[in-house]
DNA sequence: CGCGGAATTGATGTGCATCAACTCGGGTGG
DNA sequence: CCACCCGAGTTGATGCACATCAATTCCGCG
């Protein structure tokens, strides 16, 4: 969101150096020499701008992407020139497994604010994880924990109305970012309106007319990009009991 | 469906090296030496019968499916006791990879029908996939598979009308039954509409509606769970272009 | 300062869920 | 072998959650 100074090029190596290790190598033990390898493969890339992209669909598979600072959001076509949100990226996530299969990129990631994202070519990764078990269950780990995230969205797409839906997104971005050591209250949203709803399949007026409701009814305070959210308990409730005076689920 | 003699032992070993060959190392040239290390750490489970579980939600992680003959559903608890249907399994397709992760399965398995099921113990997998770097790209590329096919469903869930699901629901399982030499235009449903519904984000009513549509539109015969498909580029249109007369997706 | 896209808010329409009634087929026990 | 039963499926009537349309405001940016 804002650059306070330059930052130094051993900042953006020592931070690199921590996503990659919190990312790829955190649950498990790894050896100091082969944390050093696996430093070793990974690119730097200057920061990118809002708006520049990471790769576009169709594009040749070459490396995987960790978001170090910033956000960004992926994105396949869908019908009729529509796209399909497919995620939204913070600091410390992973994006482009998915390419690995077909060896092309089947979505495309925009990078939604000025990031630094460390590249890491999969090719060389792969050559890594071979010599290395502990690094290669990290990465069966990795595309395992992706997996899953996709099957909470199917049950988030399929089986949640639109309250249950905004309220599961706000406390995941809250989870994700505690994670990280940042605020799981108070944050900016680098998306838009347009984007959120795009993701879980609502129209923006929906959106906008929920964060209303959510603000009147003392779960968060919303100012434009500005969130905070002052009830966690009770989104809980929303996202998992499927809303107290709401319908029940079909089956 | 049926079972017009008890199957032999030696058939079902060729078959489940059949269905380990083609879903795990088809694409890659493998050294038969290494098919046969592959081959040797897999188990071969007896017949298992409709309703029979391969694993359920919280089981500890050991093993992944493959399906040799038969179906098999996975679905995980959604809120307030019901399920979220997450995909159905016909031969030569894997189950369990989501458990990696947590090493736990976080939904449960059910076979449909009377099924061959081959068991692949995980622990061995992993150490054959580290001396066989060409069966370890294939274990990459099968668990990124499973990512791109999540993100066809978020797609279909977000972005497609219930006519679009089941037209692209019924294109999908052609193509995987041609794809194991089934006929893709004349086969049995082994689930029920209620689980199509569930799957699909729909209810009964509506599944059965659309059903009763294409019928009487000439794209297929429907009678009880016997499908046939007479218009596949009818379906395919239905799939794709969002729909020739109806409402066109948001953004 | 003024333009334009983003967001909000209200009014209206509709796709599909829900409720309800009925039919069908398959399995069971007399 | 048939009568019964029960769950699965179909079909129709109604309601609602959310999309869509429309108008206005708001803020960022040149």
């Amino acid at each position: 969101m804002s650059q306070q100074k330059v930052v130094s090029l051993d900042t953006i190596r020592v931070a690199c150096r921590n996503c990659t290790l919190s990312s790829l190598c955190l649950p498990m033990g790894l050896a100091p020499e082969d944390v050093e390898r696996l430093d070793e493969i990974v690119k730097r890339t200057r920061p990118l701008h809002r708006g520049d992209f990471l790769f576009r669909e169709g594009d040749r598979f070459r490396s995987i992407y960790v978001v170090k600072t910033g956000s960004v959001k992926t994105f396949a076509p869908s019908a009729e020139g529509g796209e399909q949100v497919l995620g939204f990226h913070l600091p410390g996530e992973i994006i482009g497994l998915d390419a690995i299969d077909k060896d092309a990129h089947n979505c495309s990631a925009k990078v939604l604010e000025t990031s630094a994202i460390c590249e890491i070519p999969f090719a060389r990764l792969e050559e890594l994880t071979s010599s290395i078990p502990s690094l290669q269950h990290q990465m069966y780990r990795l595309l395992s924990k992706e997996i899953g995230q996709d099957t909470d969205m199917v049950l988030l797409l399929g089986k949640k109305n639109a309250e249950e839906r905004l309220a599961a997104f706000l406390l995941g971005l809250s989870q994700r970012l505690q994670k990280r050591g940042l605020s799981p209250t108070d944050f900016y949203l680098s998306m838009s309106r347009h984007e959120i709803g795009n993701y879980l399949g609502l129209a923006v007026e929906t959106v906008s007319r929920l964060f209303t409701r959510f603000q009147d009814d003392g779960l968060m305070r919303v100012d434009r990009k500005h969130i905070e959210l002052l009830n966690l308990p009770a989104l809980e409730t929303l996202v998992g009991g499927a809303g107290p005076s709401r319908r029940q689920q079909q089956q």
